[in-house]
DNA sequence: GTTGCTATATCGTGATACGTAGTACGTGCA
DNA sequence: TGCACGTACTACGTATCACGATATAGCAAC
């Protein structure tokens, strides 16, 4: 129905995306590509997941634990987790004052 | 009093700021971006603007209305009121999964 | 032994966010 | 009248980053 809905070209902010995904407890890499599929129905390649969680861990919002075999979980640092809710708390406020605008309340 | 909280390197999303901005009614560039720092707190430059800006022009999201004096106003497209609708109904719906993962709720 | 899934690494390209500087017009004011 | 200041847009350069593609490698099952 809808003719061809262009989107906000490239929208995914994937730092956001892992963040939320580790707010579930620790993951590896691959599990958090696989949470993020199926939360937001969109695939998120190797290539910006590995780059977005080398920035987050240099950051310090997310720190590295120990391999397990292959698998190099991560789980939300202390700082990691209190701006996530920052950025969360924001962007809703934000969601819901353009929503607002729209004359849609939040349904 | 916040230790030195890093921001998630560059998170601004333009396209977004700017169509809630325009959902307010039409607007020119410079009334934009007073709307937009009004409203985050942070400036957004001449050169993020009227690239985005463009940018959402040509993909349909909004519309340039008749020149008034040195002024380019814009106005929400019909196409971008939608789009819009769809991506901060998702971005609300994805805040308030992840503040409830952190077991803060929508306050 | 080769197909397929798990798991991570790396490279390259294009898109774009963002700062800076520049142009120009108008207004107030000393 | 000269200048400082706010409005409004343009143009350019740089660095970041999203994203796809490719590669590697272990492990299972058949």
């Amino acid at each position: 129905m809808t003719p061809k809905i262009p989107d906000l070209g490239r929208f995914a902010e994937p730092a956001l995306l892992i963040l939320v995904s580790l707010s579930d407890g620790p993951k590896h890499g691959y599990a958090i590509m696989a949470d993020v599929e199926a939360g937001t129905g969109r695939p998120m390649g190797p290539g910006t997941l590995y780059a977005a969680l080398a920035r987050l861990e240099e950051r310090g919002l997310i720190e590295a634990l120990a391999p397990v075999e292959r698998r190099r979980p991560y789980r939300l640092s202390a700082v990691g987790a209190s701006v996530l809710g920052e950025q969360l708390h924001d962007l809703a406020k934000f969601a819901q004052v353009g929503l607002k605008r729209l004359g849609q309340s939040s349904s």
